[in-house]
DNA sequence: CCTACCATTAAACGGTTGTTTCAAACAGGC
DNA sequence: GCCTGTTTGAAACAACCGTTTAATGGTAGG
């Protein structure tokens, strides 16, 4: 993992990020970082200035790279003549989760568990960084997603946006327990299953016509046989 | 003889219920809860046992009831005569969410927000239980599901599940966050438009035929020479 | 009335937390 | 070499944590 030509700083960071992901950062105390990283307790302090800096450093080392490439891979595909469809999108948003989680060397599985507990681990201030850093990008895929659906009225993709956001999010950072119920496991390689057995699934739900209110029940109408008619 | 209104011991669990759902179970201490609930602090350990036992009876509380209107609705579905269609299936599975946040006596919105944070913040006694309840309620939705969806192999269905989940929880859950990057407020009865918005969405999911391996998509290397276009 | 029992209270316990202190060790430029 | 600034080391700090103790108030059964 952590050669020793690694800096303090860097395996306090190595450390840090294997802690929280495993057991949340409240959880998590200094010493069982610098502990695991073989570093003074004071470093802790010294090069983060207090734990909430570290927890910082922590997230934003992961969660910058991933909003980059997605960035990046939207304005790929925009630069083309030809019209992105809906699947590149959303290929464009989801595949750089796999690959975070497929490079051991930009934290691999980890990660994923640690962005899973981001919303319920942050304090204050950082999360308002990260909420406009997440902004920012769903923002520009919002204004994407739209031109590829004309017919779909914003606000509806604005919510099936955040829907794809809970889909992919939840299976790939309660890894355990997706595992305790589902009884098989799943490696790391399999984030990449999972993002393939979600774009088809998304990609329809973005698509169908959007539900009108309906507030009342359907009514009882019988049907005897497949006489399905959509 | 705790049904006496407002007893020592509901209004530590109303306390704790909120608490937990704005900043998290590691990071509320009893001492807040008490306080909140202007309770002697040792009354926690009297009536709970520790705080891992008042953390189980919170979640216990909440999650008891959901689960057994997930399971009844289905049941209610599968006594009839006709066969189930898919949006009831799925209807019969989220609509339950709603109408807990509905309910201020249920704990309205707030217990969301609990729900949410539940894998992280769980012990891992608790884990296990309420991974066993919850493994429950989705086996009994998988094999409805299959039923109504034949055709789409089984694994791809319980993938699937895991994606509604996913979708379901993290909007009301994170509603901070979403409220945060979406700019509109959302209100508790708004809950009830992340299900209508969500069941549409999820069905044209369900119903899409599976995407097939794909394999090594990975060789985009070739690219147009020109596609630039300033 | 008294006893027995449940619920509540105030105070203290041992342990762990994040943070600080201050001296020692280290580096590179002169 | 010596000097300056940065990094590490062991120890201590005050504050808070969950839990326990011992004493109290309250009430039903005899």
């Amino acid at each position: 993992m952590t050669s020793l030509l690694d800096s303090t700083k860097d395996r306090i960071l190595a450390a840090a990020e294997e802690l929280f992901a495993r057991t949340g950062v409240a959880r998590t105390s200094l010493r069982a970082i610098t502990a695991l990283a073989r570093v003074n307790l004071a470093a802790v302090n010294y090069h983060f200035g207090s734990k909430e800096g570290l927890v910082e450093e922590v997230y934003r080392r992961r969660l910058e790279p991933l909003n980059r490439a997605r960035l990046a891979n939207l304005e790929r595909l925009e630069r083309r003549a030809r019209k992105a469809s809906l699947e590149e999108v959303l290929e464009a948003f989801m595949s750089p989760v796999a690959q975070l989680a497929r490079d051991p060397a930009q934290g691999g599985p980890t990660v994923m568990r640690l962005l899973g507990q981001t919303h319920a681990e942050a304090e204050e201030p950082f999360k308002a960084w990260f909420a406009g850093e997440y902004k920012r990008v769903l923002e520009r895929y919002h204004k994407a997603l739209c031109r590829t659906l004309p017919g779909i009225p914003p606000e509806d993709v604005r919510w099936r946006l955040q829907f794809l956001v809970g889909a992919l999010t939840y299976p790939v950072a309660e890894r355990q327990l997706v595992e305790l119920v589902s009884g098989e496991a799943m490696d790391p390689a399999d984030v990449n299953h999972v993002v393939q057995r979600l774009l088809p699934f998304v990609a329809a739900g973005f698509r169908v016509p959007p539900g009108q209110p309906k507030p009342a029940r359907r009514a009882p109408r019988r049907r005897p046989k497949v006489t399905r008619k959509s």
